[in-house]
RNA sequence: GGCCCGAUGGCGGAGUGGUUACGCAGAGGACUGCAAAUCCUUGCACGCCGGUUCGAUUCCGGCUCGGGCCUCCA
C-alpha cells in the first residue's frame, strides 16, 4: 500500500505518516466554542478531520480520534481582557451558561450527524478537565509563568522556537504594531494567560478555585491538557482550522514544550525542546484546513445571511451536498462558497447516487483483483495517500462507477470501499431522500401526486394541452416533472 | 506597518517543465407526444512583464490584482 503522505504545518512539508504507536493513529481535533450555532465554514474543519480519520482507518490504523468541545474560556474582544463569549451569550439569552453550552453543543452535533461525520472516540468537554488544567499549569508555572493581577501568564521567551508554527517573528525582530491595548505588565507581547482571574468583587457563572485565585482556565490550556490526558505526548496528528495556526496552536505548542521539560527533564527527548523535531511540539503532525469563503469575505455570524447548515436544508439542499462541495476542493485550498456551487455539488451527488442505486440489488463481492478496477483503485489510493486529495479521489470513484460490462457485485464492492473513505453514503442515500422540500415551497407532496395523476390521465387521452398545462402549473410552484424517471418529480431548486 | 497565501475555461476546482484532470453550466446526440430526468459525445483556460530552458501554465525575479493573519474565530 502506498505510504500516507500528509502536509505538516510545522515543517511546511509533505511528510510520510509514521505512527507513534505501531498500528495506531491518535488524532486530536480542535472543536467548537459552543456559544453560538456553527456556520458551514466552521463545519469544513470537521469534514476535513473526518476524511483524515477515515483515511487512517482505510490505511489500517486503529484510530483514536478526540474532538473537544470548548464550553469555557474564550473572550469576545482583546487578548486577555473583556467579556467571556459564553458569559455574554448567557446574559443576552437570560439563560444559564450551562444551558447555553448544552444547546449549542447539541446543535453542533446535529450538524455533525447530518454531514455523515463519524463519531470520534470521545467528545472531550473542557469543563470536565479543569482540575487537570490546574495541575498542568502548576507543573509549568515555576519555570515558564508569571502572575499578574489579571491572571497567570505564560512567558513565551522560555521555550525554544516560539511561534514556529505560525512562522511568526520574535519581538526583537519585529516592530510590533499591536492593534489592541496590551495587558499591563506582560513581558512579551505574545505572552498569554493560562489562568484568568475573576476580577475582585465579581462572580462568574463559570469559575473555579485555583492557586491563583478563583477564575477560569485560559483558552489554550484545555487542548494541551486534553491532548496529553487522552492521547499521550506525543500523539500523531493535531488538526484545526488554519486560523489556529497563528495563535492558538503556537501557544498550545509552547505549553506542551514546557510540560515536557517539566516532566521529562527535556522536551520529549530533545534538549531545549527545539521544534526542529516536531515531536517536541506534543504532536508529530499539525494539520490545518483552509477557510470556506464567500464573495463578501470570510464567513460571518454577525453580517449578512448566517450560513448555518440548516439554512441549506431549508432551501432544499441535502446536507451531503455540502460535504460533496468540500470534497471537490483540497482541504488546504480556500473554497469559494456560492449557492450555484452548492447546486453543482448537489447535482453531482445525485448522479452518483443514481449510479450507485443501479448496484443496489447486487451483493457486494469481495474486491477481487479485477483488471477493470485496477486503475481506478490505484488512482483512488494514490490520491488519498497524497495529502488527502479528495478532488482526484472523487474522479476515481466516478471512473469506477462508469466501468462497463462488469459484474455488479464487484463494482459495488469497489465503490463501497471508496465511499467508506469519502463518506458520501452513496448506498444509504436515496434520490427521494435528497428531494428535500424547500421551506418556501408553495405546494405539498400530496398535491403534486394528485396533479400527476390528472396529468397521466390527460396524457393517456393524448390531451397534451391539458397535460402540459398541469406541468407548467407545477413548474410555477417549483416542481419539475420527469416522466422518464422513476422518481416522477423533483424540486427545481432556485436560490 | 509586519508576516503569509493565492491568481487556471462561464462558475467551482485538480494537476503538470513538453500530449493541460474532473464537476456544474453550455452545445450535439439517444430517449420522449414535446420536455424534463437519465445515458453518450463534445467546444472552452493556465493575470501581466522579464529571466532560466530546446521547450514554462508549471522554475526564478518583478509588477498588478485579490485574500488571510497580526484580536476570539474552522
Amino acid at each position: 500500500m502506498t505510504d500516507l503522505k500528509l502536509f505538516n504545518s510545522l515543517t511546511r512539508e509533505i511528510e510520510t505518516f509514521t505512527p507513534v504507536h505501531e498500528g495506531e493513529a491518535r488524532v486530536y481535533t480542535c472543536g467548537p466554542t459552543v456559544y453560538n450555532y456553527p456556520h458551514i465554514g466552521n463545519m469544513r474543519a470537521y469534514v476535513f478531520a473526518d476524511i483524515l480519520g477515515r483515511t487512517l482507518s482505510f490505511k489500517g490504523y486503529k484510530l483514536t480520534h478526540i474532538i473537544n468541545i470548548t464550553d469555557v474560556g474564550h473572550l469576545t474582544d482583546d487578548a486577555d481582557e473583556g467579556e467571556d463569549k459564553m458569559e455574554k451569550m448567557a446574559a443576552e439569552k437570560a439563560q444559564s451558561i450551562w444551558d447555553i453550552a448544552r444547546h449549542y453543543t447539541e446543535a453542533y452535533w446535529a450538524d455533525i450527524e447530518a454531514l455523515g461525520i463519524r463519531q470520534p472516540a470521545k467528545w472531550s468537554v473542557a469543563t470536565d478537565y479543569v482540575p487537570e488544567m490546574i495541575e498542568f499549569a502548576k507543573g509549568i508555572a515555576d519555570k515558564h509563568c508569571y502572575e499578574l493581577d489579571s491572571g497567570l501568564y505564560f512567558d513565551t521567551s522560555t521555550v525554544a522556537d516560539y511561534g514556529r508554527l505560525a512562522r511568526a517573528v520574535s519581538d526583537e525582530e519585529a516592530e510590533q504594531v499591536s492593534r489592541i491595548g496590551d495587558v499591563e505588565g506582560k513581558r512579551n507581547a505574545a505572552d498569554f494567560a493560562l489562568w484568568r482571574k475573576t476580577p475582585a468583587g465579581e462572580k462568574r457563572q463559570m469559575e473555579w478555585d485555583s492557586p491563583w485565585g478563583p477564575g477560569a482556565p485560559g483558552w489554550h490550556l484545555e487542548c494541551s491538557v486534553m491532548g496529553e490526558k487522552l492521547l499521550g505526548f506525543p500523539f500523531d496528528i493535531h488538526t484545526g482550522g488554519i486560523d489556529h495556526r497563528e495563535i492558538h496552536h503556537p501557544n498550545e505548542i509552547a505549553q506542551n514544550q514546557a510540560f515536557a521539560q517539566a516532566n521529562h527533564g527535556s522536551c520529549c527527548g530533545m534538549e531545549g525542546g527545539a521544534l526542529d523535531n516536531p515531536t517536541n511540539s506534543g504532536a508529530n503532525i499539525w494539520m490545518h484546513n483552509n477557510f470556506l469563503v464567500e464573495r463578501s469575505g470570510k464567513m460571518s455570524k454577525s453580517s449578512g445571511e448566517f450560513l448555518r447548515l440548516q439554512l441549506l436544508i431549508d432551501k432544499g439542499f441535502h446536507p451531503h451536498a455540502y460535504r460533496m462541495m468540500c470534497l471537490q476542493a483540497h482541504y488546504r485550498s480556500e473554497l469559494e462558497f456560492s449557492w450555484e456551487g452548492l447546486e453543482a455539488a448537489l447535482t453531482r451527488l445525485k448522479r452518483l447516487v443514481i449510479a450507485a442505486a443501479r448496484l443496489r440489488d447486487a451483493d457486494a463481492s469481495p474486491v477481487a483483483e479485477h483488471p477493470k478496477f485496477a486503475a481506478p483503485l490505484a488512482k483512488f489510493e494514490e490520491a488519498m495517500a497524497d495529502d488527502l486529495n479528495t478532488p482526484i479521489a472523487l474522479t476515481a470513484l466516478e471512473d469506477a462507477l462508469s466501468v462497463k460490462k462488469v459484474d455488479a457485485g464487484i463494482k459495488r464492492a469497489v465503490v463501497e470501499s471508496m465511499d467508506a473513505v469519502l463518506g458520501l453514503g452513496l448506498f444509504d442515500l436515496t434520490r427521494e431522500a435528497m428531494r428535500i422540500r424547500p421551506e418556501n415551497a408553495e405546494i405539498i407532496e400530496e398535491e403534486i401526486e394528485a396533479a400527476l395523476v390528472d396529468r397521466k390521465a390527460a396524457r393517456a387521452e393524448k390531451n397534451f394541452a391539458k397535460s402540459d398545462a398541469i406541468r407548467d402549473a407545477l413548474a410555477a410552484k417549483g416542481v419539475e416533472v420527469m416522466d422518464g424517471d422513476p422518481l416522477g418529480w423533483e424540486w427545481a431548486l432556485s436560490v
